[in-house]
DNA sequence: CAGAATCCTTATGGATACTG
DNA sequence: CAGTATCCATAAGGATTCTG
């Protein structure tokens, strides 16, 4: 499910290849939260409610296997915690979030 | 499949309706190509090498639905013509798309 | 807690033939 | 030319149970 790979196609539509690391249910809901930080595995399966945990786990290796997120872990009294965080990488594109989020801000706005 | 509902998720993540409007198969391309102007459903068959044509009226019908494209028709020579452009309103999505476009050629000159 | 495994449903895309 | 109609294949997502 990589989408690191290039091709053909994207060479014609560069947008295509970010368009490809996003798309997905809801990697770019997990994208838009991790923007305030990092976030465990139990957190983000709170903060997307309906999400099942073999989703989750997809999305969140398929964005860390595209170089966008890191997993760390670690372990408290036995427990297994992690965690997920931008990487350098993955954080550039925060701003190419921001212009998807402002244009249809802006879009709802215009509409009222 | 229209997606120009909004959506609770989506206040929660603006990002997340731009996305929509602009997820498929093919969908990006399709604007990516009617940024140099207007083009018919041929044209763009021609373009998009390997799309059927259900699939091609499916993104097209969705992309109208969706308001960034208009459709208009004419005949000639009892032979009936078809062009899709922007809208006014996909076409301030442009800058957008120019976004997403830019951030993979950055990362792709940074590899190198 | 953080997932892996399994099974199942639906959404998406595709090939092909046909029509006004 | 510009699609529709039909049937089919695969991908994506989901519910649930289980494990280290």
């Amino acid at each position: 499910m990589s989408t690191s790979q290039l091709d053909l196609k994207m060479i014609d539509c560069p947008a295509l290849f970010t368009i490809q690391l996003i798309s997905g249910k809801w990697k770019t809901r997990i994208l838009w939260h991790l923007r305030s930080g990092a976030a465990g595995f139990g957190e983000l399966k709170r903060a997307l409610p309906g999400i099942s945990p073999k989703v989750l786990t997809q999305h969140l290796d398929a964005l860390v296997s595209d170089g966008l997120l890191a997993r760390s872990q670690w372990n408290e009294a036995n427990v297994i915690h992690s965690a997920y965080d931008y990487t350098d990488y993955g954080r550039t594109l925060i701003p190419v979030l921001d212009a998807l989020g402002n244009w249809s801000a802006n879009q709802r706005a215009a509409v009222q």
